[in-house]
DNA sequence: TTGTAAGCGTTATCAT
DNA sequence: ATGATAACGCTTACAA
């Protein structure tokens, strides 16, 4: 500090203190070419001199630009809250966002807020806004699409046509994690499919039952949870009391192929030995069950940063790939 | 869409269409309250008609103040994703900041980033910040706490002097914990501690004794962890290699717990009946072990809310509880 | 290449 | 109680 008081530098204090315009500060600050070296070097030494930061609010008025981009997350507390798929992509996202100078702004949306939202997208407070979403079909963002750039994620789904997406392939990593099933020697495959109304859920049955197919097998039984631990139980027992052969399981997801273990080991299978269990997600959960939970892991911190990446070319140079596919990844543990 | 693609309404046409001053308008957006009711409510109807919605960055600029608050987090990538804590507390908090006009920017702070972020904090862009933290000692807000209004929570400490916190009572939920060990019967009740650099390792571990040299017990074994689930589960080969007697384990977190869970089955003891694991945290994990561990509960959903709350008074009336104290809850399951 | 000057949409200070 | 009228700090045609 030093000895005077000395106030918050603005644009043209800077000129001053350069000795040159303030459009001529404003172009350094922002990058214009058209600067003469000697000039612009001048002008940057000022700003440091003077610890110059542009102010937010005025350059957005002026440009009608706010630097700002939304993250919109559905409320379901319990997803957000249990779920850590929600925590690495937004994390991903933010840590992507501190190295630009687009500012992160937070929305979490529940149903009664959703008018508050859309207003919200629409009325210039964000350059773009990014939208994680668990449910199918949600296309009452499709419109907003025109209005400001939107990148859906996360697991998103039936992008609103033309909108940009980035996903991950569900029904590659469900064939992946099938395929391995079979050449780990087991030939009939149950599966523990989730709801048939999110694209996971469907792509994932998907991928069991065209392994299947393609190898020839004879499907196993089929039954279905809500991604819970307990829909996994309820649907483990359904399984066995199908009366059906079967000696693997392939999980939607993990939390309901773990929910599976204590009712397979009632009725007295071993895991892996009798039956082989598959899960998918890669949940903290996985890795401490016993035995270990072989799943799919998806790439999570891969899916944030690609949805960052996508909506700041759709900001800045008004292109984008419609949709980004992202792989899934095996991981090996004890239960196969 | 009418049939004339209309501009965003400003201040200005609403004042035309009202017939009143601009000034007049902004006394009505801004409640106001020396306004004619009369000429307030034609305002507010014209505001309504021509769907008129303040522009934020003019706004700002001219009033100097942001209307955004800023959370900081730590980027600690494992935490966030592992620790549904933080989920919890951020879903709060954007929950809470959803029904005020202020936006959330999300700030996740790298210690590459950290200047950046204090310069951010302080250069006017927000008009206060939640620092939701896990290290202890962390002063090097302190002196930001004078150029800003800042709410220390989460797992905070020491909040810098002159601070505001918010904080769930770790020594008091530690105590209600090895009571209820005690009133089920247990006298020899070791310890799983966490790391004593941190607050919450220290106080909990601190809980356990005091309440143990209260009773009149001889307190169990000690052995320490760093909140991991492999530490968890060496500690409890510590715990049994030390040559104590003990009936009962309190852990200062339910991974650890749950971490020492195999090794006390493997030494041949039955939970509960041998002996009774009690956790802290009441994660998602502590619901589907088995058996079921019985936990401490932190109020993550009120932390966030009152910090948010706290913040919002320091902004606007400039004055907040310095230290907030929230209280845990036992949860009972099958681990006692 | 650089400077001039007119906004950008509010708020806030004075008068009235 | 309401209305002029300066700011607020920056961007951006348009000139030079």
């Amino acid at each position: 500090m030093g000895p005077r008081e000395m106030k918050k530098p603005t644009l043209e204090m800077v000129a001053a203190h350069a000795g040159v315009s303030r459009a001529t500060v404003s172009r350094v600050v922002n990058g214009t070419p058209t600067v003469e070296p000697t000039i612009a070097s001048r002008v940057q030494r000022s700003i440091d001199e003077l610890n110059y930061v542009p102010n937010r609010a005025a350059r957005s008025l002026a440009s009608n630009r706010s630097g700002a981009i939304a993250l919109v997350v559905p409320e379901s507390a319990s997803k957000i809250f249990t779920d850590p798929f929600f925590g690495s992509v937004v994390q991903s996202i933010a840590s992507v966002m501190g190295d630009t100078d687009f500012t992160l702004t937070m929305i979490i949306e529940s149903e009664s807020t959703a008018d508050k939202t859309r207003r919200y997208l629409t009325d210039g407070n964000v350059d773009g806004a990014l939208i994680v979403s668990h449910r199918t079909g949600d296309h009452s963002y499709g419109e907003l699409s025109e209005k400001v750039p939107l990148v859906f994620g996360g697991r998103p789904v039936e992008g609103p046509p033309g909108a940009t997406c980035v996903d991950v392939d569900n029904l590659a990593a469900a064939r992946a994690a099938v395929s391995y099933l079979i050449d780990h020697g087991r030939s009939r495959i149950a599966t523990i499919a989730g709801p048939q109304t999110m694209r996971p859920g469907i792509d994932r049955l998907e991928g069991w039952r065209a392994v299947i197919e393609e190898a020839g097998l004879t499907p196993g039984p089929v039954a279905y949870g809500d991604f819970t631990t307990v829909s996994g139980a309820r649907a483990a027992r359904e399984l066995l009391a199908s009366g059906e052969a079967f000696d693997a399981v392939f999980a939607a997801n993990d939390q309901m192929a773990l929910g599976g273990y204590p009712v397979l080991r009632e009725a007295g299978l071993r895991i892996p030995d009798d039956i082989a269990v598959m899960g998918f997600d890669d949940s903290p959960f996985s890795e401490t069950s016993e035995p270990p939970l072989t799943t799919m892991s998806q790439p999570m911190i891969e899916l944030g940063a690609e949805m960052a990446r996508q909506l700041i070319r759709l900001i800045e140079d008004r292109t984008a790939e419609p949709l980004t596919v992202l792989q899934a990844r095996l991981v090996e543990r004890g239960s196969v």
